[in-house]
RNA sequence: GGGGUAGUAGCUCAGUUGGUUAGAGCGCCGGCCUGUCACGCCGGAGGCCGCGGGUUCGAGUCCCGUCUAUCCCGCCA
């Protein structure tokens, strides 16, 4: 094999006349009898090669090599006639004439056509298992390219503003409460095991302590949890860590980045700062801690509405201190009886009895509780809801997490069915960014009869609240905060306890956690803190979602080269799979029934 | 652990009320074709109807179970 001259995407009428090589793989081949063509592959494009039938040697052979095979090309670059110019390749005003072809490798028949708007309605499963043959397609090709740009702006970015890349371990330990870790049986430490990062949380604070100062790395996390099309077992994160911050700077210098990497991999400059709304204020309005901020369709409050109300449901969940909410989905009174019924199942899976709903149609209301409401709240809700014709509002009663959540889904849903109906669009390039603020540091676990920290366990509180820690720790906010872009999020992170003594309390006295266990777990952190540790604080970046939402691509897998499936496994390689009773031996297991 | 959707030729799908020989397009194989770029034309091969059980004279079709993929709930400090 010699080298090539010129990539698949570059030649030009300029080129004219050139004796040029290129390699790549068959596109297609279109045999004609006489003149024969060949479009041909390689990462950066397709150029036509032309056989004429004086080439015999080589338009038989031509002939019988197959789509994917790997191909040489020697020829003279030529000028296509005025009437054979292809105007949908870049390429398409010229055509190598070949002199010498040489097939590097032949291909077997591919197990599905990789031609675009073919491929993608091939089943996952089947792309998965010849993940190589899917990755050759342009759309997928360009995505691990997408990712790669972005990582190298978010390298440069975060290089520029003073911060060192470190690797930490992946091998860590277990940890009590968070993800459900993936296990490594230590052969040198019988029974002992490792456990691969959630996240490197501990390691970056121990750089903070070792005076490090400013760290990033995109780092490699496990969490074995149940998968989504938003998770992955496996996944890469923008973590860094800076020493001596407040809040402000953090969202600062994650304000540049996303700046950074917007106007390098889209081309677009972002309107900064974000805007920053509280925990509170997003649930009550969107009921989500990720709300998708592209379109309104906000959810009203009606607590004061429904106080002294005769509709028992709306009463009594006031009474026992929940709440009443809505929602109008303008425009959505046409749904159909399939439509509603799917809100309401949605509804009822997040613990709703059921979904109120009342429609405006033909001028009248149509609501099997309209029977309940008197003739003041017809008129409040007309006015809060803004109703008129065409619109449908639904309703939800109880607990405020829970209605709210309910009616978030409800949100987005609504969105969906409008958005077919072409009477919402959501903008995949409006982008809008979002600080979410001022979470509680703690949630009471009705389960467990105990708090459990709502972030993690090292997110320092609000100081003004932290005289509240020993009696009310619900009410004390945490110097927490999420990135939220269009509904999806981004990452997380927080201003941390640098102090043991506050930790130690949050642990032992906050979390209920046992001394014994705090001292096995997290002794050599709070040791750490006692040796001087800085001010400091952090945020974790989720980058696959970052390159999903850039590359406009609805799963991760879609941006991750070798993604695995909701069980888990690698359709390739065929990855989980068995091991040897030796293997076993080595590591002081064995295998119990499943 | 739970709910939804899908599984018929290599791929994407159709298959009526349960009815005797399971189809189409693309791909594949063979032939023809000197300007195509989704080339075209002619011919051909190709099926464990996901798997297991049941109902029935008869099952791709109905019932039960199961497997796989996917979306969601739980879970994801």
């Amino acid at each position: 094999m010699e080298k090539r001259t010129h990539h698949c995407g570059e030649l030009r009428p300029t080129d004219a006349g050139a004796k040029v090589r290129l390699v790549g793989w068959i596109d297609s081949v279109r045999d004609h009898g006489g003149v024969l063509f060949v479009d041909l592959r390689d990462r950066e494009g397709l150029t036509q090669v032309v056989v004429h039938p004086g080439e015999r040697s080589i338009d038989e052979a031509l002939a019988h090599f197959k789509p994917e095979s790997v191909l040489e090309v020697e020829g003279e670059v030529v000028l296509r006639e005025e009437s054979t110019i292809n105007p949908r390749m870049v390429t398409g005003e010229v055509e190598v004439a070949a002199r010498r072809v040489e097939l590097l490798n032949q291909s077997r028949t591919p197990p599905f056509p990789l031609e675009e708007g073919k491929a993608e309605k091939v089943g996952e499963d089947l792309r998965l298992r010849y993940r190589y043959l899917d990755l050759r397609r342009r759309r997928n090709f360009e995505a691990l390219r997408l990712r790669h740009r972005t990582a190298q702006a978010v390298r440069r970015a975060l290089d520029a503003e003073g911060f060192l890349e470190v690797e930490t371990p992946v091998l860590f330990k277990s940890t009590p409460e968070g993800a459900r870790e993936f296990l490594v049986p230590s052969r040198l430490n019988p029974g002992d095991c490792y456990a691969l990062v959630q996240s490197p949380q501990q390691y970056k604070q121990m750089l903070m302590v070792a005076g490090v100062e400013r760290y990033f790395q995109l780092a490699r996390c496990f969490r074995d949890e149940d998968l989504r099309a938003d998770r992955q077992p496996e996944f890469t994160q923008i973590d860094l860590e800076m020493s001596f911050i407040d809040r402000e700077d953090l969202y600062g210098l994650i304000e540049r980045l996303m700046a950074a990497v917007w106007r390098e991999v889209e081309g677009t400059e972002l309107s900064l700062p974000f805007p920053r709304l509280s925990y509170a204020e997003v649930m009550n309005r969107y009921g989500s801690d990720k709300p998708d901020r592209r379109f309104g369709m906000e959810l009203v409050g009606l607590d004061d509405l429904f106080a002294e109300s005769a509709f028992k449901v709306f009463a009594g969940a006031l009474a026992s201190g929940g709440t009443v909410k809505a929602v109008n989905a303008q425009g959505l009174a046409d749904l159909t009886q399939g439509e509603l019924k799917h809100l309401e199942e949605t509804a009822k899976s997040l613990g709703a009895k059921g979904l109120a709903y009342i429609k405006v149609e033909n001028g009248e209301w149509r609501s099997p509780i309209l029977k309940f409401l008197s003739a003041g709240e017809r008129a409040g809700l007309e006015e809060r809801l803004a109703l008129k014709e065409g619109d449908v509002a639904f309703f939800a009663a109880g607990d405020w997490e829970g209605s709210c959540t309910i009616l978030g889904r409800i949100r987005l849903e609504a969105a969906t069915l409008l958005e077919k109906r072409g009477q919402l669009h959501r903008d995949p390039r409006d982008w809008r960014f979002l600080w979410v603020v001022d979470f509680p540091l703690m949630l009471f676990d009705a389960e467990e009869g105990r708090y459990l920290a709502a972030h993690h366990p090292f997110t320092a509180p609000v100081e003004e609240d932290l005289e509240l820690l020993d009696r009310e720790p619900q009410a004390v906010r945490g110097q927490h905060y999420d990135l939220v872009l269009n509904g999806v999020e981004l990452g997380g992170g927080s201003i941390r306890i640098h102090r043991a003594d506050l930790q130690k309390k949050v642990f032992e006295e906050v979390l209920g956690l046992d001394p014994q266990v705090v001292e096995d777990r997290f002794g050599y952190l709070l040791e750490a803190f006692s040796y001087g540790a800085p001010p400091h604080g952090g945020i974790a970046l989720g980058f696959d979602r970052l390159v999903a939402l850039l590359a406009d691509r609805a799963s991760l897998r879609d941006v991750v080269a070798f993604p695995k499936t909701q069980k888990g496994q690698d359709l390739m390689a065929a990855a989980p799979g068995s091991v040897t009773e030796r293997q076993l031996r080595d590591l002081y297991l064995q295998a119990v029934e499943a």
